[in-house]
DNA sequence: TCCCATTGCATAGATTTCTAAGTATTATCC
DNA sequence: GGATAATACTTAGAAATCTATGCAATGGGA
């Protein structure tokens, strides 16, 4: 992912300037967050899509594929395509449950959770270095304001 | 892209909880966003791909497929890709500048100068209903972290 | 002036994501 | 108990993105 050049502000109102509408500073940051974690992930053989399989299955083991989608947030065909590579890479390994033969369960391999605290220590760090230099209460009210933007926009149907 | 069921914060500090994390707060508000912006100028025929192009060209017109790849922040073979499909679409036309002749010239057509007013308005009510019930207090607050936390992790390298 | 590095764009191929439709298993209802 | 619906996953195909490489035009130094 290149990193962006970033347009002056032409403070022409009615144009709806992008420096300072907050869809636009939340890609942005978007964009430099994964920048990173993918950069830094990557020495490990772990790509940003198995980053966040990882992340709930550290937490929760042996969900199933539908579960995991919810949870990641990713249509189940795409989950497919992450779990065959997980699996490719010795991630996971995938077990037909056997009261119901249609679930798939999904089990971390001891390889994952041995990556485990070492790659949460790279997110924490992230984190960090995103947040230096800004006050805990800005912060808190960072983490207020953004939960209730995705609140109101996930709220909307259309 | 699915609405996301969001995980119970553990509580567990030493599991560096997803919920209380800046990059996963940004993640889903950006996700959050990113879905309302797609489904509401899929209408106009607009893909997420081709608005931020029309973004940056509503505001300057005539810049090279390099200078457009740096402000949007995508690589130019996506630059490539994206500026055939608003060629297509009759939103573009790409002129070789004559004085260079490796330079190739965006330039906006009719139709997509008089799909501006009508586009920059539906991000401008993308970001009231994020806004809503949030004071210009907090919103400021929320645009200076948030700048911050960018500009932090683009500084780093590595 | 001519060679070679630089610049600007394009192509090739891999990966990741989506939507739409298909298959296998289980549950429901008469 | 058997037809039908619902559920869980998979496949197929398109779009968008990246990295690596190639091609054409330009510029700089001997």
């Amino acid at each position: 992912m290149p990193r962006k050049i970033r347009q002056r502000n032409t403070g022409d109102a009615a144009d709806f300037p992008p420096p300072t509408s907050s869809g636009y500073l939340v890609r942005d940051a978007h964009r430099a967050f994964q920048r990173l974690l993918e950069r830094r992930i990557a020495p490990y053989g772990v790509t940003r899509g198995q980053w966040y399989f990882l992340r709930v299955l550290w937490t929760t083991d042996g969900l199933s594929q539908r579960e995991l989608s919810a949870r990641v947030g990713m249509m189940e065909p795409t989950t497919v395509i992450a779990l065959r590579s997980m699996e490719r890479s010795g991630l996971i390994r995938r077990v037909r449950a056997r009261d119901d033969r249609r679930r798939v369960q999904v089990f971390l391999t001891a390889k994952a959770k041995r990556l485990r605290a070492e790659l949460l220590g790279v997110a924490r760090r992230i984190t960090e270095e995103a947040e230096h230099g800004l006050a805990i209460g800005e912060l808190s009210v960072f983490r207020r304001v953004i939960t209730r933007m995705t609140a109101n926009l996930d709220q909307i149907e259309k």
